[in-house]
DNA sequence: GCTGACATATTGTCGGACAATATGTCAATT
DNA sequence: AATTGACATATTGTCCGACAATATGTCAGC
């Protein structure tokens, strides 16, 4: 017979992207630290023997994924990929996937009440202050629909902040993007502002106690809200999310 | 006075990125189809007037996320990003965060009880029996860490699968790969074979009565269990994880 | 010390070139 | 008829060299 042996299928990678993997531990190995400059494209074209054309591809992989971002628009600069880096790409996946408002506030049921609850534990006098501020503005803005969206998301977002966990941070930013435009239009549609106010409120005095109980279940009720706005407002909650 | 007219910063956008975005445009508005062949770099490079260099660059920025791959190491697919795309790019930015085994924790003890209670909703026949199949190699290897490890993550992505929730799958795909090789440390350290069994047997009993709570449960259970194994193994639960 | 002029460095873009490899075509062979 | 082989073609990966635009650094002059 002749299949005795068998062999590996080579894998023969284009130079950019061995290019591409070699910076990508650097970094994430800490061997170059975030906020340090890149070399230049022509030194690491250099250093690695290839044409800076390659090195530009390479340097184009790393780039949407938030690792390297610019400074002062010249020199690349290593950056902690942050949450809005994250979820414009996350929550893009999601988009293509066709993913549910339904499924979505699904995983913002999980989520969200969560981070109510651990910012019980961990909101500093700072944080504490912010949502304050939050909720002062909101108590102002309560009829104009778009200042007061801003204040909504605001108020998750220091919420979320307030947790100190940049995994939970990471995770629920692709959902904030995508419920984004969905907040708005339940806004439009039924001007809620009274009973934004009223569980914001809630939650607030809960982290301000530290009553992990509260906070959680009052974050769950504005959740609960959330969706049956969707639902009233007949925007489709098994439809598919519009970007 | 001078200050009559104010201009907006105009933003000065490199034309790689602009011929990135029209192509992101096309395929998430769903012009391009999931599946379809992109033109090749010699057309689009045509198409947008520039040059084939601009565009290689604009398709790396594209690639890393997921969105295109290759068909055969040589025509460019457009392809739906996947769980693998997302955890990646997610948990390196975890990494570099130096996201503790406690943050991860915590979310994961907010995603994984959640897949288990929306699994007993919208689980088919089929994906009970892989569940089922799981939990009979699962009995079969309980000895062998390596194997152990492999069907301990596949009955979590079984289940996580079996929701059909794909905006959950996405979330929660980063959280998995970091904890791969927590998971791994644990068993070595403490070999939990037959707790793990257990708790799997539960939640798949509850999925397959429709029993939501008790999925939910024992899904909590099982994450505190893993939560003590690092803790007993002495494994740095406070610590960041490690790629 | 600040300003402006000038040299320099770095990125963005262009154009062309070539090797390696898939893909398609078509005749020759069995 | 199906397979094989030879050949032309298309497409990607990589290289080279070039230039414009723009930050950055330097240094004289006020």
């Amino acid at each position: 017979m002749a299949t005795s042996v068998s062999f590996d299928r080579l894998s023969h990678q284009p130079a950019y992207k061995v290019v591409s993997e070699k910076i990508r531990n650097a970094i994430v190995s800490g061997e170059i630290q975030a906020g340090d400059l890149l070399p230049t494209e022509t030194d690491l074209a250099e250093q690695f023997g290839v044409t800076r054309s390659t090195v530009r591809e390479a340097i184009r992989l790393l780039e949407h994924g938030g690792i390297l971002g610019r400074a002062g628009r010249k020199r690349l600069v290593v950056t902690l990929p942050g949450t809005e880096a994250i979820g414009r790409s996350v929550s893009s996946a999601m988009l293509m996937h066709q993913v549910t408002f339904e499924e979505l506030w699904q995983v913002a049921m999980g989520l969200e009440p969560l981070a109510g609850k651990l910012a019980c534990l961990s909101a500093t006098t700072e944080e504490k202050q912010l949502l304050a501020d939050n909720l002062a503005r909101t108590a102002q803005v309560m009829n104009d629909h778009d200042a007061l969206l801003e204040v909504e998301i605001e108020f998750h977002n220091l919420v979320a902040e307030a947790t100190h966990n940049n995994a939970l941070l990471l995770a629920r930013a692709p959902l904030n993007q995508l419920f984004y435009p969905a907040w708005g239009a339940i806004i439009r549609a039924l001007s809620p502002g009274k009973r934004i106010l009223v569980a914001h409120r809630h939650v607030y005095d809960a982290i301000c106690a530290g009553d992990q109980d509260k906070a959680e279940e009052w974050m769950e009720k504005h959740m609960r809200d959330f969706r049956r706005g969707i639902e009233m407002g007949n925007l489709g909650f098994d439809q598919p999310v519009q970007g």
